[in-house]
DNA sequence: AGAGGGATCTTCT
DNA sequence: GAAGATCCCTCTC
């Protein structure tokens, strides 16, 4: 308890203390477990980290893809690459596989509800691409990015780690008891907090935009299509009545980075039967 | 693999 | 003063 406290106080120090080693040799991206992957794939992936400039400027992500509807955006997020550059040049790179629509005004479970403007939720009212990061829990930060529709923002909710994973562990474990079993790939990114810890993404990022910042950045999928697309409720929203209920959770189907699945709406829309009998591939069909 | 409970504190009422 | 867009650990099956 009050150890407990002690360490996070220091853990905090722990971050800001992290030597990041350069990963500019891990030019590969590793396997997670259970899965194939295309080599040819990841080779494209991965040029950007030694073309930095045009690369990115070439698949980066700006205004026009934000704007959109909440929904929209929040499905076109999935298979979208989520990228963290530190200052010491190190880029931790995550394949976006969940996110969450919150619509403003008649969405009882968002922030913005009822057109609701505090100090904490101004970024959802920005314009579209615009970071709203927010403390949960005392302990916990959350990801969004405000969309089209006024106070509505995409909650990013896991990722599928794709370079830096190193780093992301050491940083998930600066968080956690001294001694606890090493996180696997797939552990690193898989709820929106935890994304949060493992890119390094700070409070003072809320209300930078993901179209322009310089430490943080989308990019499209640079291998193409992605696969079946689950929509189902949200989590962690249970009182909020019939808003409760609304399909407004994304997960790429089958995901192994995905946080919570859900069953019934996976069979619901039919798409269980799809998996079955699959390879592990369409794990990474991105 | 899943259930249950504790931790922890900012934000808003 | 209470709730909360979560995570971690332990216990049980």
């Amino acid at each position: 308890m009050m150890t407990r406290k002690r360490k996070l106080l220091s853990n905090a120090k722990v971050c800001d203390q992290l030597n990041f080693v350069p990963e500019q040799l891990q030019h590969r991206t590793t396997h997670l477990e259970g899965g194939h992957r295309d080599e040819g794939k990841d080779q494209e992936g991965i040029r950007s980290q030694y073309f930095p400039i045009n690369d990115e400027n070439r698949a980066r992500l700006r205004f026009d893809f934000f704007n959109q509807p909440c929904v929209d955006l929040a499905k076109a997020f999935i298979g979208k690459v989520l990228v963290r550059r530190h200052s010491n040049g190190t880029e931790l790179r995550g394949r976006v596989v969940e996110t969450e629509a919150y619509l403003g005004g008649e969405d009882k479970a968002s922030h913005s509800a009822g057109g609701k403007r505090t100090e904490r939720n101004v970024a959802m009212f920005m314009k579209p691409g615009t970071i709203y990061v927010y403390p949960i829990y005392g302990i916990y930060l959350c990801m969004n990015v405000s969309s089209q529709g006024e106070g509505a923002a995409v909650l990013l909710r896991s990722l599928e780690p794709l370079n830096g994973q190193d780093t992301m562990r050491r940083l998930r474990a600066a968080r956690r008891r001294e001694g606890a079993r090493v996180l696997k790939d797939k552990e690193l990114c898989n709820g929106p907090s935890k994304l949060c810890q493992a890119l390094d993404v700070q409070r003072c990022f809320d209300r930078r935009d993901l179209g322009t910042d310089t430490e943080v950045w989308l990019e499209r999928d640079p291998s193409g299509s992605t696969g079946e697309v689950v929509s189902a409720p949200r989590i962690g929203v249970e009182s909020h009545g019939e808003w409760a209920t609304k399909p407004l959770r994304f997960y790429l189907l089958g995901h192994p980075c995905v946080s919570i699945m859900d069953r019934q709406a996976e069979s619901k829309q039919g798409l269980a039967a799809k998996l079955e009998g699959q390879p592990a591939t369409i794990l990474h069909s991105s």
